[in-house]
DNA sequence: TTTCATTTGTCCGTATGTATT
DNA sequence: AAATACATACGGACAAATGAA
């Protein structure tokens, strides 16, 4: 789904929100590396702090943890 | 032209015309970023809020089209 | 050990959107 | 009409952590 650059939704939460119905159907299962920051800035063309926000929220969310050096990896804790 | 303070007419339409005359004249080209607001409020000591409405009242002319986080592009649109 | 690529951490500067006062 | 504050977003730069060559 693209993202909606003129939308109410900021960019960084629509990209979560992708993230997230990833980790929900299996896309990422539990213990998988979600994409770099570097490959999420690739893929929707947004900066990389928008990237990083988007990952950031999901950290938050108990979804999946961040390592530095490595990666955002899924914990597989339910939301 | 410097900006009358005391005039009736508002400092944004002010602006606004200087700005549509940049255009109208070339200075302007078609494609090519109007000043920042960041920059307006430096050249005419305004407000931001003053300078965004003058930048708006071109958008709403049509003249220019304005993108989050970059600026606002001559459109090369006749009004 | 050293070197290198990859990935995240942090900071800076600039710019627009929205809300409040 | 004007000033202020905060959120969102883009771009670049460099540092730190990790793992592999």
């Amino acid at each position: 789904m693209p993202i909606d650059r003129d939308g109410k939704v900021p960019i960084y939460r629509q990209i979560a929100d992708e993230l997230r119905h990833g980790i929900d159907t299996g896309e990422y299962p539990a213990g998988r590396r979600l994409p770099s920051e570097t490959e999420l800035v690739s893929t929707y063309q947004v900066a990389r702090l928008t990237a990083r926000r988007a990952v950031r929220a999901l950290a938050e969310e108990g979804l999946v943890e961040v390592i530095p050096g490595r990666g955002a990896f899924v914990t597989g804790q339910a939301a």
